[in-house]
DNA sequence: GTATGTGCAAATGATTTGCGTGCTT
DNA sequence: AAGCACGCAAATCATTTGCACATAC
């Protein structure tokens, strides 16, 4: 009983083997987004008896089981975060130098639902990412709302 | 002078091939998002001399002068509807049969731009699609705002 | 013990690119 | 004429998969 991630792929029935183990510690461990390349090394640094295809198949597995979230932010590879790790949210790229910001906005949330709604459908999932270019490289002392 | 796309890119002073006008045509024709396959299926259909490589670079072109834009709904490729050609909008898609339904929101418009704002950017682009299964199959029929 | 997971390397699928030739300006 | 665009086929890149072996339950 280590990671939350452990207990879910108990719970579901799912071997737990050593790479599974390692894996689900990486992807817990991780505050950013990091995509398979980046779980497989880390992986590899706690146990070296791992390989890249297995990271593929784990993670794919636990994105199944919606234990990880994948997200796209526009360079080739997927990323992929816990699922509920923290509250849902959303990302902020910067595009001026990539940084990943997480955001999150109950209004946002129920718009969205109500969208949906109206359209006829109930909200099953979604993607949604936001590109912005900092409002002034010096103008960022408005965090408290100014 | 026929598709805006044509006049798009002789402003920008791009060679206009008779492949370029082709596939300037399949994409302003389009009513949905068609991928790179079926792009090349219908112009092929048009001019039977043209190549996938090359509605790969026209594609990437258009996308890079801001002519088309690319979607990713979750299959594996990417889709594309010309910029501009309705007003902005987002896509639904209905997760029972793969539908695409666009939509607009006012609200959501400017809610996004809050967001950006409050965390100290512009917004300059965003990704937005909503995944959705019908309410019911059959109480769709609440179109008109009921 | 048996089903399931793993490593490796080859296969896949979407997209890109090098090269020699053709067409737009 | 000169440069950019095209077609073709080979190359890439991320991801998947077949197979023989290893391991969890």
């Amino acid at each position: 009983m280590s990671t939350r991630i452990e207990q879910l792929c108990q719970d579901k029935g799912l071997k737990m083997t050593e790479q599974r183990r390692i894996i689900a510690r990486v992807l817990s461990e991780a505050t950013d987004h990091p995509d398979v390349e980046q779980v497989f090394r880390r992986a590899a640094t706690l146990d070296p008896r791992i390989s890249i295809a297995t990271v593929y198949r784990t993670i794919r597995l636990f994105e199944e089981a919606n234990i990880v979230e994948k997200h796209d932010f526009g360079d080739g590879r997927s990323r992929y975060e816990e699922s509920g790790g923290r509250s849902h949210h959303h990302h902020l790229i910067n595009l001026r130098t990539g940084e990943v910001i997480e955001f999150e906005n109950d209004e946002l949330e129920l718009l969205k639902r109500k969208i949906a709604a109206q359209l006829g459908f109930e909200l099953a999932g979604e993607r949604l990412e936001l590109y912005g270019v900092p409002l002034a490289e010096a103008a960022k002392k408005k965090d408290n709302g100014s």
